[in-house]
DNA sequence: TTCAATTGTGATGATTTCTGCACAATTAAA
DNA sequence: TTTAATTGTGCAGAAATCATCACAATTGAA
C-alpha cells in the first residue's frame, strides 16, 4: 500500500521535492532561483516557490525577492531534521478530514490514529538533510 | 498537520469508517445489512458495501449475497489488528503516487517514508477490534 | 420456479485538488 | 530613479477523486 501525506494544499509531491530542494540549496554555494531549482527536478517553477515560501516561513530557508534574489539555506543541513520539514509544510491548520467526536470509539481510534502518526515522525526525525547530502555524495562516487 | 491515508479507490474516511464496522459486526450476534451499518453511521450504504468487500476478499468478514444476506466477521475480533485493516484495504498495489528511481537521494527518500511507515503500522499493531470494542463498552457504562 | 432482497461494481455527475499562468510587490544594480 | 529579474500568491482551467445511482448476479424462502 501506498501511505499518501498531504498538508493542507500542497499536493502529494511535497514531502519528496521539499527534501530534493533542501539537499540542492545545501550542496550550493549560491543563492538557487526557483526557476533553477525547478528545472533540476523536471518540476513547475510555481510549485517549487510554494513549497520554499513555507519553509521560509519556518526559518529553515531564506527567501530573497527581487533581481539576485533566490534561495539559501538558512539552518546548517545537519540541523534541519526530515521531521521539521515535514512538520513545516504541514503546519496548516486546516480542516481536519474526518470530524471526530470528543467521546467514544471514534476518539479512541483518532487518538491511536495520532499516536501513530507520532510514531511516524520520530522515525524522520532520525535523518537530517546533512545525510541524505551524504548519501547523494556517496552515490557519486560510486 | 494532518496525515492523511488513502487508499487507492477509498477515501479517506475509509479507515474510520471500516474500525468502526468492525466494531459494529463484533457486537452483533446477528448478520448486519450493508443499509443496516450505513445507517447507524451515516453513511452511504454503496460506501459501506465497497469497504466490507475488501474485507471479506481479506478474509476479515463472511458477505452472504442475496436475499437475508449481509456480513459478519469471520474471525474473532480479539484477532484482527487495526494494521490488519489498514492493510486490507490498502492492498491496491495501485500507481505509486511519486515515481522513484531505484538510486540516490531519491530512492533513499523512498526508503526512509517506507520505513517510517512501518513504525506507523507497528503502533496500529497494538490495537484488536476486540479492544476497541471494549472501549466503547467502557463509555456505555460511564 | 418465482420472487424479494441483498451484495458487488461499473458508470457518472459533483466536488475537490492540482497545476501553472499572470501579475503585484519587491529588490538591488546601474 | 530606472530597470530587469525575482518572490509570493490569487485565480482559473484541468485533472483527479468522491459519493451515489443503477443494475447484474446471487441467494434462499415459499
Amino acid at each position: 500500500m501506498q501511505l499518501m501525506i498531504q498538508s493542507g494544499d500542497l499536493g502529494p509531491k511535497w514531502f519528496h521535492v521539499a527534501l530534493r530542494t533542501l539537499v540542492l540549496l545545501a550542496s550550493s554555494n549560491t543563492m538557487l532561483k526557483s526557476h533553477q531549482i525547478a528545472e533540476k527536478m523536471g518540476e513547475d517553477p510555481t510549485f517549487v516557490r510554494k513549497i520554499l515560501s513555507k519553509l521560509s516561513k519556518s526559518g529553515y530557508v531564506t527567501a530573497q525577492g527581487g533581481r539576485y534574489g533566490g534561495y539559501q539555506l538558512s539552518k546548517s543541513p545537519g540541523e534541519i531534521t526530515v521531521k521539521d520539514v515535514y512538520q513545516a509544510l504541514g503546519d496548516s491548520e486546516a480542516t481536519p478530514f474526518y470530524t471526530v467526536p470528543s467521546t467514544g470509539v471514534e476518539y479512541f481510534i483518532a487518538q491511536m490514529i495520532s499516536h501513530a502518526e507520532t510514531r511516524f515522525q520520530e522515525e524522520l526525525k532520525q535523518f537530517t538533510i546533512q545525510q541524505l547530502l551524504d548519501q547523494k555524495d556517496a552515490r557519486r562516487k560510486s
